[in-house]
RNA sequence: GCGCCCGUAGCUCAGUCGGAUAGAGCAUCGGAUUCCUAAUCCGGAGGCCACAGGUUCGAAUCCUGUCGGGCGCACCA
């Protein structure tokens, strides 16, 4: 069941506006859609304002505040509503009876670590795609916002009652994977004790494959030193994909990130799905033999004209239909992943995929191969599948505002386990998460470890923490929390109350908007209003939320606490940081 | 040349399917602690929301164009 207080009272609302309409004050059918019921930015309003007569003025054919002084007669029938005023060119604010507030903190109190999560998904799968960083060395920061931005958002779907799947997809057939079964033969070579030198061009060069040698070496002993290349390298690649997965996942592990299925592109093509997707797609005429023509703006010395099976992708909007194989026979990227989206879109109903700014140019095409197959699928009588790229802009790596390289091939790069180890998961975390992910962000790699003492994460884990301080002190003298009499809180304690309230409203919206960033901010000023009202006690006494004279008032303040807390902590693990209990 | 993303306070960033006087943090200036964690709070100063048009009751938000920054533009991955 949905706990939402702010769609209980649009539906009020969508029945004032309903009888409305029986009276003829309202023509029959009008639409009201664009009627928004939320809390007005200034809380001086009133809890709750509506448009709906700003909206409905133009059909109704009358002024927006005339029509808003009939909306008003109406809701002020409503005993929880206390008071509506028409405001400004025709807003209508409502103010809610206190007993609606205090009501909510109960219902905190009940749902536990279930308040904030939503029906609003009706249980539909989705299949959540993010991190599938190539499996040819650790992780390093270029991969960290997407791992975290795509954890998030993944739990935030499942908050939202959406059946969630955390899916990588390991590219392990492509030529990357050579590249590193040769440098990891070369490593082994080296571990055997030979004299490799510095390593050559085309090698990856990071020492990162000094373990993965020796272990090659231990495993095969010197079956393989001298032998040629076709001899070993399927068999080093498949060894050091391994390897770099348990890396990886070691990484990804420190951030607290577990996906529930590894997707293998090597197995996939082994099970021939692309040329079953290539069967299809040429049945449906979405695949032809064809010639690319030249690109444009750029010149290629060794460019020549070769017949490719070629993707329609301009159908759907792309500049240029897309090879699915190369002229060696072989599977592009984009042959195999188009194969890869149809074998997801069989146990989902929505696809998403999170992907870094850099492959910005490719989601055209398989939005496109998406569609079509979608398309497709649903003349034969399957739902169409929701698909979703999610771009998540580049991180400027800065060491002391210089630019800092990241690429693997130089081996110079800051590597995720450095910086978890430095500052820590969840200031990693909260950093990612603070910002939303289509704009560019700027990571000085010293600037964090200096400001991480600053960093906002520490501020809502205070909050958390000083909750926790303050039970273990009620309890030394005494005081339990107690939910017996919420009637004794009063305005200061209901401006937190409503503050908090906002959480299951939150949750959908972010969830709808597919935006986990919200959640970050918005428990940034739960905190702040926790903050505050801790401090009230600071000028004055009687506002301490322990009040040695008043017992029931502190054990209600207590409850209220508590419940302050667990919205804490339920928002904390949606973004998947602790709420610790000490700072 | 083309495509995608971004442009909001000195800096880093929020800004609810378009809503009331555009908000935080850092930095800066001034205050608050004999007492529940001062990693906190309260206040001051700081804005042509890049620019120009358009859409409408209403635009930081939507549309068009210009300028500026980033990313991409192989049969790579």
């Amino acid at each position: 069941m949905t706990h939402t207080l702010y769609s209980a009272y649009a539906e009020k609302i969508d029945a004032v506006l309903a009888a409305l309409e029986a009276e003829g004050a309202l023509p029959a059918g009008t639409n009201r859609a664009n009627v928004s019921v939320e809390p007005p930015r200034d809380p001086s309003h009133g809890d709750l304002a509506t448009n709906a007569a700003m909206v409905l003025a133009k059909p109704a054919a009358t002024n927006p505040r005339a029509l808003a002084e009939k909306i008003v007669e109406h809701l002020q029938r409503d005993p929880a509503i206390v008071s509506a005023e028409v405001a400004g060119p025709g807003f209508i604010n409502l103010r809610l009876a206190p007993e609606t507030w205090t009501s909510e903190v109960a219902a905190i109190a009940d749902l536990g670590d279930d308040y904030g999560k939503s029906a609003m998904g009706k249980g539909t799968r989705v299949n959540v795609e993010y991190v599938s960083a190539n499996p040819t060395g650790p992780m390093h920061m270029g991969h960290c916002r997407g791992a975290v931005v795509g954890d998030a958002l993944a739990s935030l779907l499942e908050h939202a009652g959406h059946e969630v799947t955390r899916e990588y997809y390991v590219n392990d057939a492509g030529g990357q994977v050579d590249t590193l079964a040769r440098s990891t033969h070369l490593r082994y070579r080296e571990a055997l004790g030979e004299d490799i030198g510095e390593i050559p061009e085309g090698f990856y060069p990071g020492e990162y494959l000094v373990p993965v040698g020796q272990a090659a070496a231990e495993e095969f002993g010197d079956r393989f030193q001298n032998e040629p290349e076709a001899e070993w390298l399927p068999l080093f690649r498949a060894f050091a994909v391994e390897r770099m997965m348990e890396v990886i996942k070691s990484d990804l592990a420190m951030l607290g990130i577990k996906h529930d299925v590894f997707s293998s592109e090597a197995a996939l093509q082994a099970a021939k799905k692309p040329e079953a997707a290539e069967m299809w797609m040429r049945e449906h005429d979405l695949v032809y033999d064809g010639v690319l023509e030249q690109p444009k703006g750029k010149t290629l010395e060794d460019w020549e004209p070769v017949e490719l099976p070629l993707f329609r992708s301009t159908k759907f909007g792309d500049d240029q239909d897309r090879p699915i194989k190369k002229s060696d026979g072989k599977w592009t990227y984009f042959g195999a992943d188009l194969a890869y989206h149809m074998q997801k879109a069989e146990n989902a109903d929505a696809l998403i995929d999170i992907w870094g700014a850099d492959h910005a140019g490719t989601v055209k095409r398989i939005k496109a191969a998406v569609a079509a197959m979608s398309e497709g699928q649903s003349e034969e009588g399957r739902k169409p599948i929701p698909f979703d790229v999610k771009l998540v802009q580049m991180v400027q790596l800065l060491r002391d505002g210089e630019p800092a390289k990241m690429s693997k091939r130089s081996g110079n790069f800051v590597t995720i386990a450095d910086m978890v180890e430095e500052v820590g998961k969840d200031v990693v975390r909260f950093t990612m998460l603070t910002r939303k992910p289509e704009a560019q962000m700027d990571f000085d790699f010293a600037k964090v470890v200096e400001a991480s003492k600053d960093n906002p994460v520490f501020y809502v884990q205070y909050a958390h923490a000083r909750i926790c301080s303050i039970l273990r002190k009620a309890a030394e003298e005494g005081i339990a929390p107690s939910g017996e009499q919420l009637d004794l809180l009063g305005e200061d304690e209901l401006t937190l109350v409503k503050q908090a309230a906002q959480f299951p409203r939150e949750v959908e919206a972010a969830a709808r908007a597919r935006e986990p960033h919200r959640i970050a901010f918005y428990l940034y000023d739960l905190a702040a209003a926790f903050h505050a009202f801790w401090n009230l006690g600071n000028d004055d006494s009687q506002k301490r939320i322990i009040v040695a004279q008043q017992p029931e008032l502190s054990a209600a303040r207590l409850f209220l606490a508590v419940q302050i807390g667990q919205v804490i902590r339920n928002g904390l693990g949606i973004l998947g940081v602790e709420a610790v209990e000490e700072l």
